[in-house]
DNA sequence: CCAAAAGTGTTAAGAGTACACCCATGC
DNA sequence: GCATGGGTGTACTCTTAACACTTTTGG
């Protein structure tokens, strides 16, 4: 279509078959366990009764930002906080029925704020331990693995961590979910220095109620602090 | 298509009708000068006359990957020496016709070693100083933007800014080209001392012939040693 | 008083940054 | 010998990393 090719490709009644589609892998953070993804279980044939991600077709006249929303919303019944691009995923041979071209997104939720499946239209929506995965359908498998590889990327350098955690969080549930994520110890007091550094944690009056050991004061994450922080050229880093 | 309700719109006749086409941004720097990108002038409508990405839509039974080579191929008879996938743009209305996701990458090539144009099918293609750009079609100022954005953070922390240079440059190159991207001057002694301290670079016995001054020696890049060090999880950080 | 988790500072090492003069060549 | 770009070292500052004891609460 960019070129008189193309065109005459597409005048001469060859046209081009390929689907597109929209995939998305989302976390979610259970209090000090392992770190989850939603699956949906396939309810039609490829694949009939095995996990796949949330996802599906764009419509004609829908973004594809749109288009994932609307899925997660009907197979899941969620809204994700964050959500972003990943990847596009198209090779031939992916679908074994039609060419289907995938764009995947990464999304986050706190699933505590989120009950799934509310009104879906998909069998059965479940959270998943990344640790714990069921096989997948297509190549869902690898675009978990890219999804895991960008989380762990992007989580040292932007604050988007934060989407996973309850509103008013204790400093230790921030610890424990880069730790989980990261996947590996950190020091307790360098962390909490640099955080603190950035003063994009705003301290409650409240205290944790639940738990054994000493209450920790919670803390709301400063959402308009940080973007004026990001406008400014400011570059967030964890290690 | 992964669930009942596209399962029923695609078997009650109201098909998908989206266009997947392939895009790249190419990158090319030469000596001394800005940093250009690589555009097609378009000889159909809509935009016809105007300069344009290089790009077109996917075949079939051909890989993404493979879609955007051949149209470098074909429409300016180049084959970079990077590509990597960028972002896929596919909002409603991004081409006047259809409904067009494309799928964009971004590329590195020296120019010195591509000849453009030369059993292209396209009107015509030109290299353009990302300064003295003219007018774009479609959205592709903007995916533009994108592609600068993204090679300027990349180079930053990932060499892959040899694959603009010649094979044996003097250091200097390197230099102008760092200070071109990043669009700042940067300190001479300490750029050197870093990039040596990584050991990326092998001495030649060559040194630079043209211009006037000392003559620089000439280094070529180990493509092996970065490799390994890539694989134990080497962080390359410039700034 | 015991167990459990929260809260808190200091020091040493390393990395980053700022900075200016001599060297080799062509004309 | 002068203009041009190449090549090099040091001192200071700032950031990172390592490290352990006290506090508060519930039972």
């Amino acid at each position: 279509m960019y070129s008189q090719r193309k065109l005459k490709m597409n005048t001469s009644k060859k046209l081009q078959d390929i689907k597109v589609a929209v995939d998305a892998v989302v976390f979610g953070y259970f209090d000090k366990e392992d770190l989850h993804i939603l699956l949906i279980k396939r309810n039609i044939e490829p694949f009939k009764g095995g996990w796949a991600l949330p996802g599906g077709l764009v419509l004609d006249d829908e973004n594809l930002d749109d288009a994932v929303r609307r899925e997660l919303h009907e197979e899941a019944g969620i809204k994700p906080d964050f959500l972003e691009q990943l990847y596009t995923f198209g090779n031939v041979g992916r679908d074994p029925r039609n060419r289907v071209v995938s764009v995947t997104y990464l999304g986050l939720v706190n699933p505590s704020y989120h009950q799934l499946s509310a009104d879906s239209d998909a069998d059965d929506a479940q959270w998943f331990s990344v640790n714990k995965l069921p096989d997948l359908a297509f190549d869902h498998k690898e675009i978990i693995d890219t999804a895991l590889k960008r989380l762990r990327t992007k989580i040292q350098y932007q604050p988007i961590g934060f989407n996973l955690l309850n509103e008013e969080f204790p400093f230790s549930d921030l610890e424990n979910l880069y730790k989980t994520i990261i996947g590996q110890e950190i020091d307790r007091r360098n962390f909490r220095k640099k955080i603190m550094s950035y003063g994009l944690l705003n301290e409650t009056q409240n205290v944790k109620k639940e738990g054994s050991g000493r209450p920790g004061k919670l803390f709301t994450f400063n959402q308009e602090k940080y973007k004026e922080l990001e406008e400014e050229g400011f570059y967030f880093e964890i290690k």
